[in-house]
RNA sequence: GGAGGGGUUCCCGAGCGGCCAAAGGGGGCAGACUGUAAAUCUGUUGUCGACGACUUCGAUGGUUCGAAUCCAUCUCCCUCCA
């Protein structure tokens, strides 16, 4: 269980596609992840994330915690169960809500008090506590807890927090038991400093883990910084093990990742864009809102193969879109994520033919990347 | 026929002598969104040769230094009584 088995490394790029085997199947890598924060891939059902060759999605600690709470999704046999999806799922461990929530916590070494953004009531996090959470959910795939730092923030707050981060990862290791149930990942965390990222890198891979991902990257740096981080990060990631890239992210992002050798991607991009109206197309990026797909009766995308290029014409998602029809954020959101799954099947065919670089090259230049 | 109320910028609707090109909402147009507090948020929405000018608040005429706001007439709409 938990093997990471590489079966084929593109010449050209370093890129990889490999196979993470879990106990709801195995995942073969380059994968983007559907996030599904609060036990759903919001607008998705379970049978249409199956539909689009969606292979493993995330869901949430922190949310998951607080409504309906844990010890109702074991009772419900898991979440699995919980939300009728057999094929493997990744649990976040809150600390993005950490960040992405400042305004309602504090940070101790301890953990994390924070008032819940759905009614106020104070909790405490710690790694214990998220990895408590976490066992009781079952997922594949659970998440060590750790900070996010915002960005920019400075050199000698990153160093703490990352410092902070590792200190949390051996207590998740350690408060982690069923290791033959879940694979726990650890988090490199750093900012865009060279430096500590170096040595996020070196420590948090000296600790034995099926899987490491890199965290806050993503969060509104340049996307210059992230691509030199992540270039900067190479040399000191393991090899055999799946490296993920957390919240990322966009076609472009996804497409630099893979070729600088990142196995997985979550992002919510997708879905919330699908869901005010921005799509992701092989003729680059549209908002179906704008007034010249009015009378547009051709197909959002004649390359996709997804239920809404298949059936329905541009002008009829922009109708559903301005009649607020609920159908039409299922719709985008349906497309978007098929969009991305694809995109990793091409880079994969890529990689296949030791060409990702050419790939990547044509990606960037055409006006896909738009 | 009698009594009363009202016609405001694409729509609804505030304003009731100067701070009004005119609140607010809707609609329109556009933008953002990257380990989801998001079916959300932001900008913009009379015209132009545009730090200014011009046209606009049912129509016309008047009062006033100044009117969407006051007066007169006309016109259309609504309510109640016959």
């Amino acid at each position: 269980m938990f093997e990471y088995k590489i079966t084929k490394v593109c010449k050209q790029s370093g890129a990889r596609i490999g196979e993470f085997t879990t106990p709801h199947g195995v995942i073969e890598t380059p994968v983007f992840m559907p996030v599904g924060t609060q036990a759903t891939v919001k607008a998705m059902s379970t049978n249409e994330l199956k539909a689009i060759d969606a292979q493993i999605i995330l869901s949430n600690t922190y949310h998951l915690y607080l409504r309906p709470g844990h010890e109702l999704v074991k009772k419900a046999g898991g979440l699995h169960n919980f939300m009728n999806w057999d094929r493997p799922i990744l649990t976040d461990s809150g600390g993005f809500q950490v960040f992405s929530l400042s305004g309602f916590r504090k940070i101790e070494e301890k953990g994390v008090a924070f008032q819940s953004h759905i009614d106020g009531s104070k909790h405490f996090l710690s790694p214990e506590k998220a990895i408590e959470i976490q066992n009781a959910l079952g997922a594949d795939i659970i998440m060590a807890f750790d900070e996010c730092a915002p960005w920019p923030s400075e050199h000698d707050y990153v160093k703490k927090s990352m410092e902070r981060t590792l200190r949390w990862l051996e207590r998740c290791k350690e408060a982690h038991k069923d290791t033959a149930r879940q694979a726990l990942f650890g988090i490199i965390q750093g900012g865009t400093y060279d430096d500590l990222r170096v040595e996020s890198a070196k420590r948090t891979t000296e600790i034995d883990l099926p899987g490491y991902s890199i965290g806050g990257l993503s969060v509104g740096e340049p996307a210059e910084e992230m691509y030199h981080t992540l270039d900067v990060l190479r040399p000191y990631l393991v090899e055999n093990k799946p490296r993920y890239l957390m919240g990322v992210g966009s076609p472009d992002y996804i497409v630099e990742g893979i070729a600088r050798g990142i196995d997985m991607f979550d992002c919510v991009l997708p879905t919330r864009t699908a869901r005010t109206g921005t799509l992701f197309t092989s003729h680059g990026k549209i908002n179906i809102l704008n007034a010249k797909h009015t009378e547009d009766l051709s197909p959002l995308d004649d390359n996709c193969d997804c239920h809404l290029c298949q059936n329905y014409s541009r002008a009829y998602l922009r109708h559903l879109f301005k009649a607020k029809e609920i159908l039409g954020p299922r719709l985008a959101s349906w497309h978007n994520l098929r969009y991305l799954i694809k995109l990793t099947e091409r880079i994969k065919n890529a990689i296949k033919n030791d060409k990702m670089l050419t790939f990547r090259e044509e990606f960037i230049n055409s006006s896909e990347n738009t």
